[in-house]
DNA sequence: CTAGGGTTAG
């Protein structure tokens, strides 16, 4: 070995000591090695090495370890430390960035507090994330009046952070004015304002801004401009847009950044073309939690549930771990497919993987345990909720809807409103249905004047359509025509919808013929308009008319959805279409629907012709024991343990008959029987129906 | 030695 080589070693002196600790805090903060940097630690102490800025290197370290403890402690155990802006500043920025506003917010007060300290550029800039995070718009209000006095409001930094702080607390006309007066701004001020826009949801200005970004600098864009903009083309639900500015990713070679390629592929989900987001998410590159709870996302908004779980699937065995959006996700996913034993097993697994506190998880739980037929469970689920948002109410008082517990419904909307939550526009949908649902019109007037004059929510189409169908559903057929025609906003088909249900429940033909006439040119693919219609000229004898209907129906080429049932045994699904003969135990199923049709006419079961609409003269009784819910019905006879309930899924309205037979049923069997058709739930239990034969 | 912006959920 030369002598020149040995030269290279770095000689264990004094000289070399100090540079050695640099080098040491600069990779332990890479590393984010909590080891790392407590042995840094304890060698800075004993070489008596512990200069101003080692020490505030450390800090830096601590915190970028996650240890908001060990920032705090070494703060308060080095003598001087309060001395010093730089370690004040440290201190705060990090306090500032680890969910702790408050106290970011109280250091810098306690700073201001000791004499000889001033905040300085970086100190402002490290403040104002305090005020955006928590969100105090007061707060953040005096610290820009703090920064005026100090002259920084021309620093680039600080005027950004300004921006961001204001957007944060809700203020875009604030922020819109701090932007303005910037004398320079760099990427990061255009973005802060375009991600305040669309965190404020003002998606157009969003693009706006972006527009005019692209046109008046010299800048780039980059990976957080883009996420922002796709993100903002998805809440409008501009497509052409959205395909631009993916052009411009793949012009500028960021489409393979995790951030904008989670934002396209979401983008493209929103925008409903399903196809181009799978595309995109199968095409590789870099996955993250985030690209698959926006596949599984865009699978539930497209109603594929089943790949939604597949997905979930494919994610685990990637392995990468679900976080709350994920679950929040597959939840909704299981509750359209409606299987109890697989909500179950999810929610066992959300509870294993300590995911239970969040809110939307644990609303996400009420409402599949509602849409799985267990109001019981869903209760549980919601009593267990300790800190209940918005969101978990109006959770919960759906279900109750649902279920046809109307007043537990709006009692639950009492309690929320006294306990001092304040409800949102979807809130209020439940509500009114429940309303309606129990007859309730002086409180439904009540809560629907409440939505303007005392909560500024705009009652939308939604809300219009109960209204309608709470005045209908109760015979003030006139009022609700006038109430639709005083509308402010257009009426659509739910609307006029409403109403001809409410004719067909009071058999106005008059009514109900103008209704549906403004129902087919609104909707004519519908067929429930037609058959509506129909049916209510039949039941009042005039069957041509009904007829006319019918053929009217033919030449709009609309057909009758065919109505299908199934039922989950043991983790597999059995589906039963109308007539159905396919399954191997069709004779059996046939047996056990006779022999229930014969004991339940020696307690006064009456078939209920009226429903049979697609039969021959004479055999309409016949072709009403082959709905298919019936045959679902007594396949789970058949196979269910005895006592245990029996969960039937149908995708239309339940028939009358059906409903009649299922009472019956519940008793005979000592069954309890749940039927969730296509918008609510019939739970028969002794002969009786929760839905106190009202829907 | 200290500073500003990002995607998903009812």
């Amino acid at each position: 070995m030369s002598n020149s080589n040995q030269n290279l070693v770095p000689k264990p002196d004094k000289l070399c000591r100090v540079p050695r600790v640099k080098y040491l805090l600069k990779n332990a903060a890479k590393s984010k090695s909590l080891r790392h940097a407590t042995q840094i630690h304890s060698q800075i102490v004993t070489t008596n090495d512990a200069s101003v800025s080692n020490i505030n290197s450390l800090l830096l370290v601590y915190a970028k370890c996650g240890s908001i403890d060990h920032t705090l402690l070494l703060f308060a155990t080095t003598p001087h430390a309060s001395s010093n802006v730089v370690t004040w500043t440290t201190l705060i920025s990090q306090l500032s960035h680890s969910n702790n506003p408050s106290r970011a917010l109280a250091c810098f007060n306690r700073m201001r507090s000791t004499t000889l300290i001033y905040p300085n550029q970086f100190t402002f800039s490290a403040i104002l994330p305090a005020c955006a995070h928590a969100p105090l718009l007061s707060h953040g209000q005096q610290i820009h009046a703090l920064l005026l006095k100090h002259g920084f409001q021309t620093d680039t930094f600080i005027a950004t952070a300004l921006v961001d702080m204001y957007a944060k607390c809700g203020s875009m006309s604030l922020a819109q004015n701090v932007f303005d007066q910037m004398p320079h701004r760099n990427l990061v001020s255009w973005n802060s304002i375009i991600v305040g826009f669309l965190k404020n949801k003002l998606y157009g200005c969003a693009i706006g801004v972006f527009k005019e970004f692209i046109q008046k600098t010299s800048l780039f864009p980059d990976q957080v401009t883009f996420s922002s903009v796709l993100s903002a083309c998805a809440g409008l639900v501009a497509l052409g847009l959205g395909k631009q500015v993916h052009g411009s990713v793949v012009k500028r070679g960021l489409v393979g950044l995790v951030y904008v390629k989670n934002s396209l592929v979401d983008m493209y989900c929103k925008c409903g073309v399903f196809q181009d987001a799978t595309k995109l998410f199968c095409d590789g590159g870099d996955r993250d939690v985030v690209t698959w709870n926006v596949i599984i996302m865009g699978c539930v908004h497209s109603q594929n549930f089943e790949q939604a779980c597949n997905f979930f699937k494919d994610m685990i065995r990637e392995g990468v771990e679900p976080d709350e959006t994920s679950y929040s996700s597959l939840l909704q996913a299981s509750a359209s497919i409606a299987v109890l034993a697989q909500g179950t097993l999810i929610h066992s697994r959300v509870f294993k993987t300590g995911h239970l506190k969040n809110a939307c998880v644990l609303s996400s739980l009420v409402t599949m345990y509602g849409k799985c037929g267990s109001l019981f469970d869903a209760y549980r689920v919601f009593g267990e909720v300790k800190d209940r948002n918005v969101v978990c109410w109006t959770a919960m008082i759906a279900v109750c809807h649902q279920h046809g517990c109307g007043n537990e419904a709006i009692e639950l909307f009492e309690e929320m409103l006294r306990e001092g939550v304040v409800p949102e526009y979807i809130t209020f949908v439940s509500v009114l249905s429940a309303c309606s649902h129990t007859g309730k019109v002086d409180d439904g007037f009540k809560y629907f004047n409440s939505m303007a004059n005392v909560h500024h929510i705009e009652p939308g189409l939604e809300h219009y359509a109960c209204m309608a169908d709470l005045l209908g559903r109760v015979g003030r057929l006139e009022e609700a025509w006038r109430f639709i025609e005083s509308m402010p906003i257009e009426p659509d088909s739910s609307v006029w919808g409403a109403l001809l249900g409410a004719c067909g429940k009071h058999g106005n033909v008059e009514m109900g013929r103008e209704v549906a006439e403004k129902l087919f040119k609104l909707e004519p693919d519908n067929p429930g308009n037609y058959v509506l219609l129909s049916n209510i000229y039949t039941r009042h004898g005039m069957l041509e008319e009904a007829d006319e209907v019918r053929r009217l129906m033919g030449i709009n080429g609309v057909r009758k959805e065919t109505g299908c049932s199934w039922i989950d045994v043991k983790n597999r699904t059995f589906v039963f279409n109308v007539n159905d003969r396919s399954h191997s135990r069709t004779q059996e199923i046939y047996e056990m629907l006779q022999k229930l049709k014969e004991l339940i006419k020696r307690r006064g079961y009456v078939a209920e012709t009226q429903f049979a609409t697609n039969s021959v003269e004479g055999s309409e009784e016949q072709s009403l024991w082959c709905h298919s819910e019936k045959l679902a019905l007594a396949f789970g006879l058949l196979v269910l343990p005895p006592g245990s309930p029996v969960r039937i899924k149908k995708n239309l309205r339940t028939c009358g008959d059906c409903h009649t037979v299922m009472k019956f049923a519940s008793e005979i069997f000592e069954r309890e029987i749940i039927v969730r058709d296509i918008n609510r739930f019939h739970r028969f239990t002794n002969g009786s129906c929760s839905c106190r034969d009202y829907w």
